[in-house]
DNA sequence: AACAAACATACAATCGTTTGTTTAAGAAGC
DNA sequence: GCTTCTTAAACAAACGATTGTATGTTTGTT
């Protein structure tokens, strides 16, 4: 009472009454314990009248439930997951959940210090971007929920994401569709991101199927940025050519950056003399001139399936329940560097 | 121990003393209580062996800290506000402290009952940047450390932001050094929001002493995205002017947005027929060709003024510390828009 | 050898809830 | 009128840490 803070037994004392029954009457748990209406009543008022607010670490410590949820993500500033911690922020309140957002900034170490950190801050569930496996194990020793996104882990553990296969697919369909018969593409210079692999491969086979050429592909280095040097690479790769390509394909976003820069240099205009295609959006995509054309992840969608992925191993409680995998359809963002030709 | 949750006490049974040593042990808290090197190696192995980590939720409840810090932001979606969380995640994690975000959507009610979950999560501080003065009141009723950020409220609270005047003042100089006489300027037609009246006084007063020309003033809709009826404003009041003005000033990034949609629709290009200078800088401004200079906020600074003012409140204790008002010096983004004539 | 001072550790209360188990009345049954 | 149910409310034990105080050992001094 006294430091502002009005606990259970004030509102207790103030009603007369014994603090259990303050909780059972806020808890509105009557199953076994019914209460008058008077009772209740001199309860409730005293509550109004001191303005009380249960403590939720006290009600944490006593129920082992935090109501909170932790978001690691491995870039902040990126606006995929803002977006996402928007949605999910949303999403969430409705069941009464916080959520707890750090940034690992694509540091394997501190992923690993802010999964500690918000186990011990004993979180109900975990949503981690990774990067890197580093931690994940302790998750999985905690019987924490636990959804990756984003980038799928060789382990097992319950995912949701783009379908990048199918992504690739989508890319072939649409090229063909709009006439582009002669194909380059653009993708980071990494082994280990598979989901690059994936897209490729789903690219290559639509592709192949709808009887479109892969006239060259050219590997840029795999940062988070666009960078001199990629952009060096591309412009490098079109001198050489003898003709250019119908449309050059980017795998991820920051590729499709790279492409724009070079064509800048080059004085070609994208959209007319010949076509540009992304995979994943970006910001600078629908503020370019032409806006660029792209197949984009459903972020919103991912993150109501990541929740409800969550969600459902909180209440199942056990994580006895098998890892499930929600690959998403990506969606078009069609602008202008893609026409009918 | 069960249940995959190692206790202290599990720690203290296995090392095979008292669990007060184990807690002084780890918290190194030997002023007044000395142990034996070997009871120290005892605790060390114990709790390496069994993998303990306290649990923050008790540790929070009895020393009455949580070590979390809330933000609460009017749109997580805007870059400026994940950038801010960027860097406060980032400072305040060198201190201990880890944030809790949530999103109001400029929605007052929201803002009120995230602050109400928010204090009954007890977190040991409050960065908001409001949609009005809803649930302030809250904040301030209990002694939670509270920062406003971004928008001044005209209540005392403690405020970190931008120097609007300056930065209308840092424009009007810019545009003298660059030799624009006569300008325009595009504005939000908001009577509430004084930061607005900052930044046009600064700028005309500026432009006075510069002994340049306010040659016209438009106002638009105060919305928060660029629209159809504040482009129309501007393209009207362009092809109503007999002739152009060397340059024009937009007084946010919205009012800057606009700008340039309008002069693309009139076949314009800044930084060669006309000047074009915001305040306040957006994702766009540095990629759209050409690209545009402006003033901007020094995000960084801002996070760490509003940390710093927050950890002084929460070290101090009370809130008797009279409340600060931090305004941080806005910085050019000299890009190609406003070029030297 | 006696006594205090310093050292090393244990005991126990507390933080603010939830929740299983009593207790104290009234009401009902005979 | 006495036992037996209900019903309404109180009692008390957790949850897992921190921290003031008490206790039992050494060590040092004379």
């Amino acid at each position: 009472m006294k430091n502002g803070k009005v606990t259970m037994s004030d509102v207790a004392k103030r009603a007369g009454v014994d603090i259990s029954t303050v909780s059972r009457v806020l808890n509105s748990s009557f199953e076994k314990h019914k209460y008058s209406d008077k009772t209740v009543a001199k309860v409730r008022k005293a509550v109004d009248k001191l303005g009380y607010h249960p403590s939720l670490v006290a009600r944490s410590l006593r129920t082992g439930k935090t109501m909170l949820l932790g978001m690691v993500m491995s870039d902040i500033g990126n606006p995929f997951f803002s977006e996402m911690a928007f949605h999910l922020d949303g999403i969430m309140g409705e069941y009464g959940y916080r959520l707890i957002v750090c940034n690992t900034n694509e540091d394997p170490e501190r992923q690993e210090e802010h999964i500690v950190g918000m186990l011990a801050h004993g979180v109900d569930g975990l949503i981690v971007s990774p990067s890197g496996k580093r931690g994940l194990d302790r998750i999985e020793n905690s019987d924490v929920p636990l959804v990756v996104i984003d980038r799928p882990l060789s382990n097992g553990f319950s995912f949701v994401g783009l379908d990048n296969v199918l992504a690739g697919k989508m890319v072939a369909q649409k090229l063909k569709a709009h006439n582009y018969r002669r194909i380059g593409v653009v993708m980071p210079d990494s082994k280990e991101d598979l989901t690059l692999q994936e897209r490729l491969d789903g690219l290559k086979t639509g592709l192949k199927d709808e009887g479109c050429i892969l006239s060259w592909k050219v590997c840029i280095p795999p940062t988070a940025v666009a960078g001199e040097e990629s952009h060096r690479a591309i412009v490098n790769k079109l001198k050489k050519e003898l003709d250019y390509p119908d449309a050059i394909v980017g795998i991820t976003n920051v590729c499709t950056l790279n492409i724009i820069s070079s064509l800048e240099e080059l004085d070609l205009v994208w959209g007319e003399s010949l076509g540009v295609v992304g995979i994943d959006d970006f910001t600078a995509a629908s503020i370019v001139r032409p806006s660029i054309t792209v197949v984009g992840q459903p972020i919103k969608r991912i993150a109501e399936e990541s929740f409800a992925l969550l969600l459902k191993q909180i209440k199942e409680d056990k994580k006895k329940l098998k890892k499930e995998t929600v690959l998403v359809e990506p969606v078009w963002h069609c602008r202008k560097s893609l026409p009918v030709r």
